[in-house]
DNA sequence: AGTCAAGATTAGGTATGACTAAGACATTAT
DNA sequence: ATAATGTCTTAGTCATACCTAATCTTGACT
């Protein structure tokens, strides 16, 4: 197995993202998610099913093989160790360290993330709380509902945000919220409107948040009464 | 200013390498460095002419414009202080650290390399003894001799050795050298032949080096009887 | 001056990975 | 059943960066 390049390391990253839900990947997504152009991914493709990282049924979409899937996650483990050590030990904001790890995780070497996770003493999640897969490429999606569909009442953990928005992430950070912020959700208002959130902390006060905005912050619901 | 490749980077720095005596860099000369065919680098000579980085005259050699040479100074900088900082902060050991840099050094951010320095606190030379450009491309390179040119009886002080030959360093540091080591040269042989050092250090004892070993460690006369 | 060898360049080719424009396919609407 | 639509692929091009083989330049030696 020769080294992989960083186009085809970006392209499995981005077909991990896509195709979770077990359905293959429409070439045309992936263009959309990688900002490259229709035709140059029907190329890419080609090249990538030829050495066996996907599978390709033409006019339906790719889905990864057991090599692809397992270099994916090699990358996207580099990728989230290395967010969380410029995070953790050098004391980058959560909004400009995905930018970073985009390009180191293409040069850093396996041994040098295992120091990394190491000196961090191996976390389970990133800074905006994905989860990191193993050396042995295991990794444990979460089972998490965005804000808007928590139920106006129900108290939630934020525990999930997508990391590509930089602007998203400071204006979070600027109204209270962290992975692992408690809440409870007192208002919401119909048509997609905003919702009203209270934070689980002292002196924390009432926080509008736009729909779109709530949709994207992905929770654990913290609503311990079913069990009653 | 666009982002330079990492071909392109590459190139920079050797020639900044073997271009400090001021003489023009023959293409040769590259290719050996670089370990690419000569056809090759002429290619690569004739781009890196039309961006201005370098001056070539055809049949003569190469040498880096003003431009070049802050693209040379800046990759340089970034590849000493990730050395620094894995030796120092990850535990690394100096025999490993360059191919690792060698990657690293086209992938970091001038901001990444910026914490990095600030948390080493800024430091002049790397970990095997090479100066650290500053941030403004100002690099003051050291007045040193090989352990051959010492002469018997002389003291030093080890400064500098060549970071390409992992097996080299680690012999290095089996035998007690490090960078700052003080020793006394015993004995010479003639003809090419071994040298004898006794490091200044308590407990050492006498120990050989070949000559060819002994022209690759860069040292700090420290005889400071001439003032008599 | 003429020859030769070493070194450098040019010529022609390959692989990667992007683009635009044109054509093919599949699905949905008439 | 046919036509329109959006999606996907193919065709052809370009830039980068490498290769081998052939040609050219330079400087040194006869
Ligand atoms: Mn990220
Ligand atoms: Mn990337
Ligand atoms: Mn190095
Ligand atoms: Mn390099």
């Amino acid at each position: 197995m020769t080294e992989l390049s960083r186009s085809t390391e970006d392209y499995l990253k981005a077909i991990y993202g896509l195709g979770r839900s077990g359905e293959p990947v429409p070439t045309g997504a992936l263009a959309d998610a990688l900002a490259i152009a229709p035709a140059s991914v029907s190329g890419m493709v080609r090249r990538l099913a030829e050495t066996d990282l996907i599978a390709h049924e033409p006019y339906r979409g790719v889905q990864l093989t057991d090599a692809g899937r397992r270099a994916a996650l090699r990358v996207i483990r580099r990728h989230r160790i290395l967010e969380t050590y410029l995070v953790k030990v050098l004391a980058w904001d959560w909004d400009s360290v995905h930018a970073e790890a985009e390009r180191l995780e293409h040069a850093a070497s396996d041994l040098l993330v295992a120091r990394m996770a190491d000196a961090l003493g191996n976390p389970a999640f990133d800074p905006h709380g994905a989860p990191i897969p193993t050396v042995d490429g295991e990794i444990e999606e979460q089972e998490l509902v965005p804000l808007t569909e928590l139920g106006v009442g129900g108290t939630g953990e934020f525990r999930l945000v997508s990391d590509d928005d930089a602007e998203r992430l400071r204006y979070i950070a600027s109204i209270g919220f962290r992975v692992g912020t408690r809440f409870e959700l007192v208002e919401v208002t119909p048509f997609r409107g905003p919702l009203t959130v209270l934070r689980r902390e002292l002196g924390a006060s009432p926080q509008l948040i736009g729909y779109e905005l709530a949709q994207s912050l992905l929770c654990l619901p913290c609503t311990l009464e079913p069990a009653a």
